[in-house]
DNA sequence: TATATTATAATGTACAAACATATAAATGTT
DNA sequence: AACATTTATATGTTTGTACATTATAATATA
């Protein structure tokens, strides 16, 4: 046979079958849309069992490699691709592009006890504290957003930075911490008073929240960061392909 | 136990696991980091062989949800990569995903006359009807979401397909349109009269507004969706990285 | 006290065996 | 010829069982 399996090798069977057939499904004939021969068959003529065999294929159509079809068979899928779109930029950076200029007329710097959640978050314990950095932000007389930003210890934040300079900016020059990934949750909410103070609204307007994580590199917490925004002022703009 | 599982369910045992790992894991405590009970254990507890929860875990796992290690558990990710295609999921299989069920319960379809702003986004003139289509959805005697869908001409639709079907999938078996590319904003408002009787809230009660403008592979403009989701029974979720 | 060593608890790998389900193809019926 | 029915074949679901691997926790040793 043309291909086939080690069972004396330490690499898992599964791996090796997965391999197997990434190789087998470059061939011509079956980019061209043949069938793979069926489950049990090419289980049988590489010697391992059909769950070990659905392991490996499992894999290749979750990828969006294989496509399987009752009755008909398993082949390799058509069109595939996929791509990312990305938003990477602070809030001053952002209302920029759009031609408004932003003041700070609220910064407040503290350090603080973390809740559970902000502990798990950063993977400490409640009984360290935490530099928060509150703001409220928008044009004079006329807050639209107001921050909540909480930084994990590794970051190294005194409290006396200037952050009036965009934010990761400075975090990469003098901290030398690189965000890469964020993962952002938007919702709408009625402004509690706490908020509505803040924004200068009433309690129970509408607000777009936005919970945003931060990691670095290497997927460690960085920022935890709290936004209410007033409605209609910001608009959250998406991207995507398929 | 406070989660369980139907074993008379048609629906595969795995498939109810996944369902219900993806609402455990939505709750704070794993959010943030707890392990997941082990899987011999989760298995016993739910009634299943510990072969058939792991098929669910493994979806979760290969999507990025859930990261797996040996000896300390398996827990939500933290950092998350982002794998599939999912931002392209339509309404109704996003919910489903979350094992909520969802009633249509007003669907109207209608011909109109576009306005400028459609007009000029279709890129067709303003005396040439195109289908709109309205529906509210949510769980019975709850809506949580009002929809306003317009189609462009090309598209072809006669008014008479089953909208109850998925919209994306519909759009490419029956008519050969297949949407790749979309562009969404997102923003906080208050509900009108209009909405506030269609979501069966107070008019000023906060609601999130998501337009998406939907492309073909050419680029050019297929659907554009107008939302208004009830404050809180809809977050929007984004990762990117850099 | 610091460092090996060992036990333990979780996931990882692998098999065999049944039965369920969907659908293409073959067959039968009008 | 058009339609309905049956059958065969591929994937889909599920269980039970066994042993391997690995990282942490507990223990023993220097």
């Amino acid at each position: 046979m043309k291909y086939s399996i080690d069972h004396k090798s330490p690499i898992p069977l599964h791996v090796q079958a997965e391999v197997l057939l990434r190789t087998l499904i470059e061939e011509e004939e079956y980019k061209n849309g043949k069938v793979l021969p069926n489950e049990v068959e090419l289980a049988k003529q590489l010697a391992i069992s059909r769950t070990t065999l659905r392991q490996a294929i499992n894999k290749l159509v979750f990828e969006g490699l294989l496509v399987r079809k009752k009755r008909t068979g398993t082949k390799v899928s058509q069109g595939v691709v996929s791509s990312k779109s990305n938003n990477w930029l602070s809030f001053s950076q952002e209302m920029k592009l759009r031609g408004i200029t932003i003041k700070n007329f609220e910064l407040h710097v503290t350090w603080v006890f973390p809740d559970e959640t902000l502990a798990n978050f950063f993977e400490i314990k409640t009984d360290r504290k935490i530099l928060k950095m509150e703001r409220v932000r928008g044009k004079l007389n006329e807050p639209f957003v107001y921050f909540a930003s909480y930084f994990h210890p590794r970051v190294g934040l005194t409290g006396d930075e200037d952050f009036k300079k965009p934010l990761y900016e400075m975090l990469e020059n003098d901290h030398s911490v690189i965000a890469t990934l964020s993962k952002e949750e938007i919702s709408a909410k009625a402004a509690s008073s706490f908020i509505a103070d803040k924004l200068k609204i009433k309690v129970g307007d509408p607000v777009l929240f936005r919970k945003r994580f931060v990691f670095d590199h290497g997927e460690r917490p960085i920022e935890y960061n709290l936004g209410y925004y007033k409605a209609d002022s910001f608009v959250y703009t998406v991207e995507s392909s398929r």
